[in-house]
RNA sequence: GUCGCCAUGGUCAAGUGGUCAAGACGUAGCCCUCUCACGGCUGAGUCCGGGGUUCGACUCCCCGUGGCGAUACCA
């Protein structure tokens, strides 16, 4: 067979040679050490915890060693595109605080590996294609679907391994005069790999191929043997043929991927040779988990959990520094201790490493968010927890916005109510939870809750608040307002101290904490609330007043 | 079906042949306390099963089992 003639044939308009390419994307120069990683979304228009999660590590491993991150739309399935996802990629890791070097952008391609979008890089994949053709390496396949269905129904039926390989590569042995002859007459047909590997040895004598894994170390898997596609019948390649080239062309030093790839890591490992490409270090992390509905766990799915939706997390008005944290800890399982011992310390500054990444899949897990949601927001200067809600209000909850035009400060005070001193409160979570916790300081959305203690009569109810407001002075202090809370409970029968009433609960008909209660439901709507007399001091007198004695 | 990855409490996990098997979230109780939150203390709760190897296995090997994934001209 005379291969040059056939890649002449097949690929009469590409022109450009492998060594144009080389010269064109150089090696990168960069320090020592650096990491280039890539994130190769589909442009799906959908986003979702899983990929923030990989984003998240390419970042890291980019970042931190003075590497770069760059962004390539893997559009080579038309079918799956949809308008005006790289934008939503691009902002909404944004939103969580990743961002790229270089690659597709808002406003076209930065950086000089480009195009970043594999529809746009067809000429070279076929030059790659061409030259395989030149060495023997890949022919043309003129295998009709249904044929390929009959293979693996045979294959089924005598239990051999699925694929094209070896004895049902039939187009292997076309010659160049058959390969024309179906050219004229139009047939369609893909690129197939040439594989060396022996498939017809027996399974448990199968070749072996290492690789080292920065996550998993040393994976051993049997060669690949099957004549995968790479470049498809309208001439774009494959994933696996797209893989290579690209990463071998922007000069990606560590691929970063899902452990979904573990299965075709060996066709990736063929053709990698095959092109004599130096291999990059792979990192197959393990994909974030759920519990689906019959208790088991799965990977997340973008149709069946639209609450792992990136949107959700803005929704609920999740802060990005919670977020990142968190997924820190699932990530590298050394940095909740690294946080423990290094409270304030800036993120960035603890030592991500793939090594320490967990191989099996973590389960979400929202309970462990929302704490540390509590923890990161606690050391968030009010300000700008106050700005914060209000972009998220902006954008979730407009018609709460006009209660922070000239409430600032006030909205800043309740923020701050008892976060200050030694064991600070940890009420604030997310904008949505935020919310709820500041409403009834608003009378638009103050409303009665929560129902007096059962102990309490509404007669002793009434007899209370009455008291409450005829003694009450905005100006007294914490304790002088206590103090009269205590007299009021003393005189209605309720004991002053909890522990009084613990001791001789039939003397009393509850304890100052019933009394408390009543006077919370009626300023705050609810029985459950941070101090009473904080809570006052930034009502105002007025607001305090007129609500008690709409109580009487 | 075949192939691959994975397997420590409810969840995230430390652990690499000898440990009373860390820690965090959650959970139960107690303390602090006018409620809640915070904080503190205490408790319950784990090495998937079976074979080996070894003086000794959570740790190494094999076989099961289970979960996940791959088996496409999807990524």
């Amino acid at each position: 067979m005379n291969y040059e003639k056939l890649a002449e044939l097949l690929f009469a308009n590409i022109t450009k040679t492998p060594a144009d390419y080389e010269k064109e994307f150089p090696k990168r120069n960069l320090p020592d050490g650096a990491k280039v990683t890539r994130l190769g979304p589909s442009p799906t228009g959908f986003i979702h915890l899983g990929n923030l999660y990989g984003a998240f590590v390419d970042e890291r491993l980019a970042h931190q060693s003075g590497g770069t991150f760059f962004l390539r739309i893997e559009d080579t399935d038309d079918k799956r595109f949809v308008e005006g996802a790289v934008e939503t990629i691009i902002t909404s890791l944004k939103f969580f605080d990743i961002n790229f070097d270089e690659g597709a952008g808002m406003d076209g391609d930065t950086g000089s590996y480009g195009p970043y979008h594999q529809s746009r890089r067809a000429e070279i994949y076929q030059c790659f294609a061409k030259e395989m053709i030149k060495k023997g390496q890949a022919y043309p396949c003129f295998l009709t679907e249904e044929e390929i269905a009959e293979i693996r129904a045979k294959q089924e039926a005598n239990k051999e391994n699925p694929g094209i390989y070896g004895k049902w590569a039939k187009s292997r042995e076309l010659t160049i005069e058959q390969i024309e002859e179906n050219l004229k007459s139009g047939k369609p047909y893909v690129i197939r790999l040439k594989s060396q590997g022996d498939w017809a040895c027996e399974p448990d004598k199968a070749k072996t191929i290492s690789v080292e894994d920065a996550i998993r170390g040393t994976l051993t898997m049997p060669e690949n043997t099957a004549d995968v596609v790479i470049l498809k019948a309208n001439g774009i390649p494959t994933y696996h043929f797209a893989h290579v080239i690209d990463d071998h062309f922007m000069r990606t030093t560590h691929v970063v991927r899902g452990e979904e790839w573990l299965p075709s890591l060996p066709i990736h490992v063929e053709l990698f040779n095959a092109l004599g490409f130096e291999l990059p270090i792979y990192c197959h992390t393990a994909q974030l988990m759920k519990i689906g509905e019959d208790g088991n766990k799965r990977k997340l799915s973008k149709r069946k959990d639209p609450e792992l939706s990136l949107d959700y997390y803005r929704n609920e008005g999740y802060h990005p520094a919670a977020v990142r944290e968190y997924l820190l800890t699932i990530l590298n399982s050394n940095f909740e201790e690294w946080r423990i011992a290094n409270p304030d310390a800036p993120i960035d500054e603890f030592e991500f490493t793939a090594e320490k990444m967990s191989n099996s899949g973590a389960l979400f897990d929202l309970n462990k968010l929302n704490d540390i949601c509590k923890d990161v927001l606690v050391k968030i200067p009010a300000g700008e927890l106050c700005e914060f809600m209000k972009k998220w209000a902006k954008e979730f909850k407009p018609e709460i916005l006009h209660l922070f035009e000239g409430n600032e400060a006030y909205i800043e005070k309740i923020f701050d109510l008892g976060r200050t001193g030694d064991k600070p409160r940890k009420d604030l979570i997310y904008a949505k939870q935020m919310f709820e916790f500041i409403s009834y300081f608003f009378d638009d959305y103050f409303k009665i809750e929560d129902e007096y203690p059962q102990n309490v009569s509404q007669e002793d109810a009434k007899a209370v608040l009455s008291a409450y407001l005829e003694t009450y002075n905005h100006q007294d202090d914490q304790s002088e307002w206590f103090g009269k809370i205590r007299e009021i409970a003393t005189n209605l029968g309720y004991a002053a101290k909890p522990k009084d009433y613990k001791k001789n609960p039939d003397m009393y008909k509850g304890h100052v904490g019933d009394v408390s209660t009543v006077i919370r439901i009626a300023v705050m709507g609810r029985s459950q609330s941070p101090d009473i007399w904080e809570i006052q001091q930034i009502l105002g007198e007025e607001r305090t007043r007129q609500r008690i004695a709409k109580m009487l």
